[in-house]
DNA sequence: TGTGAAGGTATTTTT
DNA sequence: TACCTTCACA
C-alpha cells in the first residue's frame, strides 16, 4: 500500500487518508482525481472496511470498470470483486429490482430509453387528441423529466397551482394529464424509464424506513465522482442513504458541470458544506496532464463565468505550443485541413493515431470529419451518436427480448407485433389498447385472453394474435433453460426477422444483418464472462440490463489504433496528447439554443473549458466561414469563446489567399502544415485592460447587419469599416472608430466605446455592428 | 391491411 | 441532408 501512497502528491494525499467524516474534493482538470478515488478506496480496504460496505457511484459504467480493476491489482481480485460500483442508474436499477415488489412492480421491469419514451408520449398526444405542434412529444418528454428530476409526481403536480399555472401559461394546459397518462401506461407496462430509476429509489427509501435503514447500513462509505453533474434526485439519494453514517466523499470540479440540461444542479457541489457538519475540504490544483500555455488559456476562459468556487488550476509542466486556430473555408475544408494536420504531425512527431481526438459540440460535426480521415487513410472511431443499441434491427431484436422477459412491455410488443408484416395492422391495435385500458390489463394480456374480452377484431385476425401469443410465450419457456446467446439466436431465426432483413440485399440492408451478428456475438462473450462471476448467470434479463443502462463510453472495444471522434461532452474524464476542437462558431459553440440566458451561456463557457482541458501537448481550434446545416450552406461567424482567450496563448494560422479565390481549387490542401513556414506571430499583445467588461445578456443575437463573418469576403473587415464610423458592441454598446490597423487576419480597430472606454479589438472575431 | 412515394421537419449535449 | 410521418392506392 506504501509504495501506492507514494506516488501521490500531499494535497492528493490528505484526502486518500481521511477515513471517515463528510469531505468534498474540489478537483481542477487533469489533477488525478480518478487516482484519489481509487487510492482512497483500497485505503479504506486496506484499513479493514469490507468491500460490501462500499458504494462508489461513477458517471460511465466503464469508469467503474477501470477504477474496479486498479483496485483490484492493488488489493487483489476476490476483494474488489465485492465493491458496489456504477453509475447512478445501474447501481439503484439493481436495488429497484430486489425491493420491486414494495413498490408494485415486478422485479423484471424493462427500462424504456428515451426512443421507448418519446413513441409513449406521442401516442399519448395522439390519443388524447391534441394538436401535436403545441405539444411537441420533444418538449413534453423533457418536461416530464425535468418533473421526475425534481420529484414531482403526478399527485404533487396537481396539488402545485404553480406548475399548473406555469404550464397554462405555455399553452400547454394538458401537460399534467400527458404525464398522468405517461406514468400511468408505465405502470401498467412494468417499465421504468431512466428518471423513474432515481425518482423510484427515492420513493423506496422515503417510504420504508427499513428499506432505506437496510441500506444506509449496507453503504457505510460512500464515494461520488463528477459531483458537480448530479441532479436534485440523485442528490437526494445521497444524502438519504449518507446521512447514518455520514462517510460521504465527492468529488468533482464546478468547472467541468456541463449537465445542466438534463437537471444536474450546480449548486449540489456549491453547497455541498452546507449539507453535512464538519466537511474536509479539500482542492486539487496542480494539472499533471497539459502544458503551461493549456491550462491558462483554459483558466483565462473559465475567468470569465461568474458562478464558481474559486480555485487556481497550475502545471509544473512545460509551456509548450501555442494554442493553434484556423479559419477554413466550409466544413469539408475543415475536415482537410484537421485530416492533413493529423497526418503531417504522425509523421513529424512519431505519434498514433491514438494520440489524436477530434472534438465537436453536435454530433451531425462528425461527417465531415469522418469523409476526410477515409480519404487520408487514417482510421478513426466515433463514440456515441446514434449508439449502436439504438439502431432499428437491433431495437427489433431487442423488443422481441424484452417482451420475453416482460410481456406486459407496451413499447416492445407495439414494435414487434407486426415486424416481420404478420397481418396485424393498426387497426387491430388501436382496438386492442381500447380495450388493455378498458380492462385496465396489458395488451399481451388481452391478446392472450382475446376470446374472452369484448373486441371487434374478425377471427382470422384473432388466429393471427394467437399466433404471436403461442410464439412469445415458446420464447419464454426456452429462456428458463436455455443461456442468452441460444436463444437469441433463436429468436431472431423463428420470429422471422433474419428473413426479413435479408430481403433487402442493399449495402444498407447487409449492414444490418451484419448488426445483427454483432450483437449475437456481443451476447456470446456476455455469457461466456459472466459464467466465470459467481453472483450472475448470464440470463437473458441480465444481458437487457446491461444494454439498457450501457454509457456511450461503455461500448468501447479497444479495436486497434484510431483517431477518437467524440462530442465534448462524451469527452469529459478523458485526455489525449493532440486535440482537435472544431466548428469553434456562433451559434453552433455556443449552440444558438444556449444563449438565452446567462447560465446557459456558462454552461456552454464550462463545456469549451473541458474542451480545451482534454489536450496534454497541443490544442487546435478551428473555425469556418460557411458549414452546410440543414441541407443549406449558411454564413458563419468565429465563436466569441475563440476571441476570450487571452492572446499571448494563440497563434493564428495565415489565411490562405486560394481560399477565398475559388472553393474549387481547394480540392487538396496537403502540406499546409508546416508550422514553421505557415505561421506567423501576432505583432502585440492585446492592448486592452486585463478585466473584461461586465457581461450583459444579450437579447438579440442576431443584428441585422453585422460586418465581419460573411462568407464572399473572407478578409471579413477589410476596407469595410473606417475611422470615424460608429459601431455598435454586444457588450460594450455604441462607439466610434478612432484607429484601425494591421492587415488581413490581424486588423485591429480601436474603438471609444460609451460604456467601456477605449478598446483595441480583433475584427476578425469583434461582433459589431455598424451604424453609420 | 400493406406498400411505396412524396413531403415535411428537425439538428444540442445524454443516463 | 436524412429520417420519419403521412397520404394515396392496391
Amino acid at each position: 500500500m506504501e509504495k501506492y501512497l507514494s506516488q501521490l502528491n500531499d494535497a492528493q494525499l490528505a484526502p486518500t487518508l481521511q477515513k471517515e467524516g463528510p469531505m468534498i474534493v474540489i478537483a481542477g482538470a487533469g489533477s488525478g482525481k480518478t487516482r484519489v478515488l481509487t487510492y482512497r478506496i483500497a485505503y479504506l480496504m486496506h484499513q479493514g472496511v469490507d468491500p460490501f460496505n462500499i458504494l462508489s457511484l461513477t458517471f460511465t459504467n466503464k469508469a467503474a470498470r477501470e477504477m474496479k480493476a486498479r483496485i483490484a491489482q492493488i488489493v487483489g481480485d476476490s476483494e474488489a470483486k465485492n465493491l458496489w460500483m456504477g453509475t447512478f442508474h445501474s447501481v439503484f436499477a439493481k436495488i429497484l429490482r430486489i425491493e420491486a415488489d414494495r413498490l408494485g412492480y415486478p422485479s423484471n421491469f424493462t427500462i424504456y430509453d428515451t426512443q421507448d419514451s418519446d413513441r409513449l408520449i406521442r401516442d399519448i398526444i395522439k390519443q388524447l387528441n391534441l394538436n401535436k405542434d403545441i405539444y411537441k412529444y420533444k418538449q413534453v418528454r423533457s418536461r416530464i423529466s425535468s418533473y421526475k428530476n425534481s420529484l414531482i409526481t403526478v399527485k404533487a403536480y396537481f396539488n402545485n397551482p404553480e406548475l399548473i399555472e406555469a404550464d397554462v401559461a405555455a399553452k400547454r394546459p394538458k401537460m399534467g394529464d400527458i404525464y398522468k397518462e405517461y406514468v400511468d401506461r408505465c405502470f401498467k407496462a412494468g417499465a421504468m424509464d431512466f428518471d423513474d430509476l432515481l425518482l423510484k429509489t427515492n420513493e423506496l427509501l422515503t417510504r420504508f424506513p427499513d428499506v432505506l435503514a437496510k441500506y444506509q447500513d449496507r453503504f457505510r462509505y460512500i464515494l461520488v465522482d463528477e459531483y458537480q453533474d448530479t441532479n436534485h434526485s440523485q442528490y437526494l439519494i445521497v444524502r438519504a442513504l449518507s446521512d447514518r453514517f455520514q462517510n460521504i466523499c465527492v468529488v468533482g470540479d464546478d468547472a467541468q458541470s456541463i449537465y445542466a440540461f438534463r437537471g444536474a444542479n450546480i449548486n449540489n457541489i456549491l453547497n455541498f458544506q452546507r449539507d453535512y457538519d464538519d466537511v474536509k475540504m479539500y482542492r486539487l490544483e496542480q494539472n499533471y496532464r497539459s502544458t503551461k500555455n493549456i491550462v491558462n488559456a483554459a483558466n483565462s476562459i473559465i475567468d470569465k463565468n461568474k458562478t464558481k468556487l474559486e480555485k487556481v488550476v497550475w502545471t509544473a509542466n512545460d509551456q509548450g505550443q501555442k494554442i493553434i486556430v484556423n479559419r477554413l473555408l466550409n466544413d469539408g475544408d475543415e475536415g482537410r485541413y484537421v485530416a492533413s494536420s493529423i497526418f503531417e504531425n504522425k509523421m513529424n512527431h512519431q505519434l498514433s493515431n491514438s494520440d489524436f481526438a477530434i472534438l465537436y459540440r453536435t454530433n451531425a460535426q462528425s461527417r465531415a470529419m469522418e469523409d476526410a480521415l477515409r480519404k487520408r487513410g487514417i482510421e478513426y472511431r466515433i463514440y456515441g451518436g446514434l449508439s449502436f443499441y439504438q439502431r432499428k434491427e437491433i431495437k427489433d431484436v431487442l423488443s422481441y427480448l424484452r417482451l420475453i422477459i416482460n410481456p406486459k412491455d407496451e413499447e416492445a410488443l407495439k414494435r414487434v407485433i407486426n415486424f416481420p408484416a404478420r397481418g396485424i395492422g393498426q387497426t387491430t391495435l388501436d382496438r386492442l389498447l381500447v380495450a388493455a385500458s378498458h380492462y385496465n390489463r396489458s395488451i399481451f394480456e388481452v391478446m392472450k385472453n382475446i376470446d374472452k374480452v369484448d373486441i371487434k377484431i374478425n377471427s382470422g385476425t384473432k388466429q393471427k394474435l394467437s399466433d404471436f401469443v403461442t410464439m412469445i410465450e415458446s420464447f419464454q419457456i426456452m429462456n428458463e433453460t436455455a443461456n442468452a446467446f441460444d436463444l437469441a439466436e433463436h429468436v431472431v431465426k423463428a420470429s422471422g426477422l433474419i428473413k426479413e432483413f435479408n430481403k433487402d440485399q442493399t449495402p444498407e440492408g447487409i449492414t444490418r444483418i451484419e448488426n445483427i451478428e454483432e450483437m449475437l456475438n456481443g451476447m456470446k462473450d456476455f455469457v461466456e464472462e459472466q459464467k466465470e462471476l459467481a453472483d450472475t448467470t448470464g440470463s437473458l434479463a441480465e444481458f437487457l440490463e446491461d444494454v439498457a443502462l450501457a454509457t456511450d463510453m461503455d461500448n468501447d472495444k479497444d479495436d486497434g489504433d484510431k483517431v477518437a471522434l467524440m462530442t465534448i461532452h462524451l469527452a469529459k474524464g478523458l485526455e489525449f496528447p493532440y486535440v482537435y476542437i472544431v466548428g469553434m462558431e456562433e451559434d453552433l459553440f455556443p449552440s444558438a439554443m444556449s444563449m438565452n440566458t446567462r447560465s446557459e451561456l456558462e454552461e456552454e463557457r464550462r463545456l469549451f473549458y473541458v474542451a480545451l482541458t482534454r489536450a496534454e501537448k497541443q490544442a487546435y481550434l478551428t473555425y469556418t466561414l460557411s458549414r452546410y446545416r440543414w441541407g443549406k450552406l449558411i454564413d458563419a461567424e468565429p465563436s466569441r469563446f475563440i476571441e476570450e482567450i487571452d492572446d499571448e496563448y494563440l497563434e493564428f494560422l495565415k489565411p490562405k489567399e486560394h481560399q477565398r479565390a475559388n472553393p474549387m481549387l481547394d480540392a487538396d490542401i496537403f502540406g499546409d502544415v508546416e508550422p514553421d513556414k505557415i505561421r506567423f506571430k501576432k505583432p502585440k499583445k492585446r492592448t486592452t485592460e486585463k478585466k473584461p467588461p461586465k457581461f450583459i445578456p444579450p437579447k438579440k443575437l442576431k443584428p441585422v447587419s453585422k460586418v465581419g463573418g460573411k462568407s464572399d469576403d473572407a478578409n471579413l473587415f477589410d476596407g469595410k469599416l473606417a475611422k470615424g464610423n460608429i459601431v455598435e458592441h454586444m457588450r460594450f454598446g455604441k462607439g466610434e472608430v478612432l484607429k484601425i490597423e494591421g492587415v488581413g487576419a490581424d486588423t485591429k480597430a480601436e474603438i471609444n466605446f460609451e460604456n467601456g472606454g477605449v478598446k483595441k479589438l480583433l475584427l476578425r472575431f469583434a461582433k459589431l455592428e455598424v451604424l453609420g
